[in-house]
RNA sequence: GCCCGGGUGGCGAAACUGGCAAAAGCGGCGCACUUAAAAUGCGCUGCCCCGAAAGGGGCUUGCGGGUUCGAGUCCCGCCCCGGGCACCA
């Protein structure tokens, strides 16, 4: 006996899929093309390579490798690809640090990634690896970006846009967290800026219907990108200020409270604050709060439990519901960014307004009725948020306000004073970044011309060797003047390059249709190959991309096919988010010290541990904390299967006729059915692996206890070899070498090209069950029984047994309840 | 505050449609093998009580109620933990 080697069969089996290219498929058109299987697009999210891949990595793969493996197996033609996400920050930051240019340390953290993927036995198709840095990919980047600008979903607009002082960039809305810098902790600062967006608020409305389109999403993900995008219906209203003749349009979503609006408030970036205020004794005043307002973070002026402050206009504007002038106040609690920049303030039903009425002594109206026990709960109970009927509106007074709702937002329509709207919390995507590390934006400006797209042949606009990455509020690239400098492809005069870089999430938004087609140079992908494998069937990865790179892409997706690109409207029918691995209850990390080094356990354990030890922890969606001896129990388990394998192997023949076999053979045969059924079931109920994986475990643990007295005959010896041979079947898409090894050796062939075993249904059931008895719910006793015996008979052994007469002595069997084949529950009183 | 998850032995967990709570793993204890240890194999392992033992009884899925012959699972009300959003009118 040699023991089981892990390092011997794994470079054995990856040496054979490595040389004979098992996992590349081939396009339609192309020979080998096998179009009369079903397809089977299989993704995981594509790394981003800084340094080593750490365990997350190895979870997400090695998840994403069983469902390929499984659908491989199920007939499907399975296209199973990788890449990697190269540009971005940490490249760049390093580059800063060390002066060693981005390009480099990304191609060795790639080369380390690639080798330790094949190290992990993953079934890729290295034939369509690619890089998001490499000309010849960036290159398609930039031929979409302008297909988007031709088309005025890509636009440059002059916003206020958060900008991060420490990497020196603006941040898309979504890179900003709890008013930080997403990447770097730091505090954003509010611009005003020139940039470049992504028009994806004309996308909200679909981007929100197509969840209907999805197969299989996890719920949590749905509702925080429909949260994110956050619909609101209500109506757009006009109030006019005479003074200076103009109209403030609001978005309100309570235009039944129309008639209780006390006051106006106006966002400090209202540009119409200027006009209203030039010349008066508010000037001042007010000048003075929006500088101070402008100064403050983003966080201060964020933080809800703050008091309400704001300044006097010294303006006011009708109500047009009722003629009423209202004073106009400015005040931070309003934002520029959502609505119109102004509001009505209804104090009576909208706690913020009544806050702000309440430090400014302002009238509170209330026009919405509360039930009883609502308005006793505070003297007034207000403000009040709920529904009920109206007062002190005019002619809708005693109207539930539901029903009024629409009657006064049609009133105002036929007023011209208003209309029905929807507002959106979504923004739109900014993608233009002042760093160095990214696809150059394919535009020039020109004086005579303006803005000018880099025509098509002279993509890519490569990125320029610079000596200096470090942003100074420009991009690096502003520096590297020969580049910059080029002429006008329009009127071919001298003309500068936009010197900006896209966001990387810009880069992963199409990532998976470059795949279908990675070598074409002539275009970024053939239709043909994109309409035959989209949608991916399958997608994987870590929850921590809900909301940016998940929607991102779905918004490029929608894009595409509507210019005719793409035929889908949804890029993946089925996500499934992996949970994170801890280590001592703690999130990984350098500083804290509690990494772990995939590399580090498949040196040891193997591959095929490391990977079935993350499937096995607990259920994939969820988290679980690493432990160095539940790695040992898996390699354990391995180690069983392999000693067994040497144990039964030669000899003749492993299938067996079931109905011939009896008595323990047949009980381990049993085991065996029922162990192909469970994992069988597991795969497709979401991917409960770490069962499926104690399936498993439980048919080597009864081979083992069986093997004793199996070894005479010829049966046993046959039994066994099908239960060990049944064991690495199953056991092969999560630790493929030992199970193509082990497979070999018992069966003969090639596993992978071996169709998943079914259970076979007369081994499932079995002639007897063990019949549970209960007396008053509780648990008595249990009795074989025959699983075809008549509930008469049932009845009848339950009232039969000793344990069971103990409790029902003297008392009176009021009900007698019978699930056949599992159960009797006596009721006494 | 709002929206999602989750709470079950010493630990991470299982439990199909309401029907034996705790599968498989880890850890612990014991035995075999060994000069010994490691490795390996086998067995025991939710808590409490009675019993010398065999055995018997009770309790137990965050808390409190409810529905049901029967509830970890369904309903109502709460508590705690994790995640997301948050002055979005």
């Amino acid at each position: 006996m040699s023991g089981y080697d892990p390092k011997a069969i794994e470079r054995r089996w990856q040496q054979v899929w490595a040389e004979e290219r098992t996992w590349e498929v081939a396009n339609p058109g192309q020979p080998g093309f096998e179009g009369d299987k079903p397809k089977a697009y299989v993704l995981e999210m594509l790394p981003y390579p800084s340094g080593e891949p750490h365990v997350g990595h190895l979870k997400c793969y090695a998840v994403g490798d069983a469902i390929a493996h499984f659908r491989r197996r199920h007939g499907f033609e399975v296209i199973h690809p990788m890449g990697y996400d190269a540009f971005g920050l940490p490249a760049e930051n390093n580059a800063i640090k060390t002066g060693e240019p981005p390009r480099e340390a990304t191609e060795r953290s790639i080369d380390s990634f690639r080798r330790q993927f094949r190290e992990w036995g993953i079934s890729i198709d290295w034939s369509r690896e690619l890089g998001t840095h490499t000309p010849e990919y960036y290159r398609w980047t930039q031929w979409i970006f302008l297909r988007l600008f031709e088309r005025g979903l890509a636009y440059r607009d002059e916003a206020p846009v958060q900008w991060c002082p420490r990497d020196a960039t603006v941040l898309a809305n979504e890179q900003v967290v709890d008013g930080r810098c997403e990447r770097c902790g730091t505090p954003v600062e509010q611009r005003r800026l020139e940039q470049w967006f992504f028009r994806i608020t004309d996308y909200a409305d679909r981007l929100l219907a197509d969840f209907d389109q999805l197969e299989s999403w996890p719920d949590h993900v749905v509702t925080m990108q429909r949260n994110w995008i956050g619909r609101s219906e209500g109506a757009e209203v006009s109030f006019r200020c005479e003074e200076v003749g103009l109209d403030f349009p609001v978005f309100t979503t309570r235009p039944d409270t129309l008639f209780g609006a006390t006051f106006f408030v106006l966002a400090p970036e209202h540009p119409e604050l200027e006009r209203l205020v030039a010349g008066t004794p508010a000037e001042a005043a007010v000048r003075e709060y929006v500088n101070d307002v402008v100064r403050a973070s983003a966080e201060e002026r964020g933080d809800e439990a703050r008091p309400k402050t704001g300044v006097p206009l010294g303006r006011s504007v009708v109500n047009p519901v009722n003629g009423e002038e209202i004073p106009m106040y400015v005040a931070d609690y309003v934002l520029m960014e959502y609505g119109t920049g102004a509001i009505m303030a209804v104090p009576a039903h909208d706690p913020r307004d009544y806050e702000f009425a309440r430090s400014f002594d302002l009238p509170v109206r209330r026009v919405i009725e509360g039930s009883d026990e609502e308005t006793a709960r505070d003297a007034e109970g207000l403000p009040y948020a709920g529904d009920g009927p109206m007062t002190g509106s005019g002619s809708f007074d005693g109207k539930h306000n539901r029903e009024a709702y629409e009657e006064i937002v049609g009133w105002l329509a036929a007023e011209g004073r208003g209309r029905k709207a929807v507002n959106y919390r979504l923004r739109d995507w900014l993608v233009s970044r002042q760093r160095y590390w990214g696809a150059p934006i394919p535009v020039v400006y020109c004086e005579g011309c303006g803005i000018v797209a880099v025509p098509d042949d002279q993509l890519p606009v490569e990125l320029p060797e610079v000596e200096d990455y470090a942003p100074q509020g420009r991009s690096p690239l502003a520096a590297a003047e020969d580049w910059v400098a080029t002429e006008c492809p329009r009127c071919g005069k001298p003309a500068r390059r936009e010197t900006d870089t896209m966001d990387t999430f810009v880069d992963s938004s199409w990532y998976f249709i470059r795949y279908l087609d990675s070598r074409n140079e002539e275009a970024a992908w053939d239709r043909a190959a994109a309409d035959h494998w989209l949608p991916v069937d399958q997608y994987i990865g870590g929850v921590e991309h809900a909301i940016l790179h998940l929607m991102y892409a779905r918004f490029f997706t929608k894009a595409l096919a509507d210019l005719g690109h793409l035929d889908v409207q949804e890029p993946f029918a089925n996500l499934f988010t992996q949970g994170m691995i801890t280590r001592d209850g703690a999130k990984m990390s350098k500083s804290k010290g509690n990494t772990v080094s995939p590399a580090e356990y498949v040196e040891r354990y193997g591959a095929d541990t490391a990977r079935t030890y993350v499937c096995f922890m607990g259920p994939p969606e969820r988290g679980g904390d690493w432990s160095d001896e539940g790695v040992e129990g898996v390699n354990r388990f391995l180690s069983r299967l392999w000693r067994l394998c040497e144990e039964v192997e030669g000899g003749e023949g492993a299938a067996l006729e079931a109905r011939a076999v009896e008595g323990d053979a047949r009980a381990l045969l049993a085991k065996a059915h029922w162990a192909i059924d469970k994992v069988t079931r597991d795969f497709q109920r979401g991917f409960q692996f770490n069962t499926a994986i104690a399936a498993v475990m439980e048919l080597v643990n009864d081979a083992y206890r069986l093997k004793e007295g199996l070894h005479g005959d010829e049966q046993g010896a046959a039994a066994m070899r099908f239960a060990a041979a049944t064991a690495a079947s199953l056991v092969f898409p999560f630790a493929p070498h030992l199970g193509a090894e082990v497979w070999e050796r018992l069966a003969g062939g090639r596993v992978w090209e071996t169709p998943w075993p079914q259970a076979d249904p007369e081994l499932l059931s079995s002639d007897t069950v063990t019949l549970v008895v209960q007396v008053n719910g509780k648990l008595r006793d249990r009795i074989e029984a025959a699983s075809d015996a008549p509930e008469s008979e049932l009845i009848e052994l339950a009232r039969a047994s000793e344990k069971v007469r103990r409790h029902l002595d003297g008392k009176e069997v009021v009900k007698e309840i019978v699930v056949p084949g599992k159960l009797v529950n006596l009721v006494v009183r």
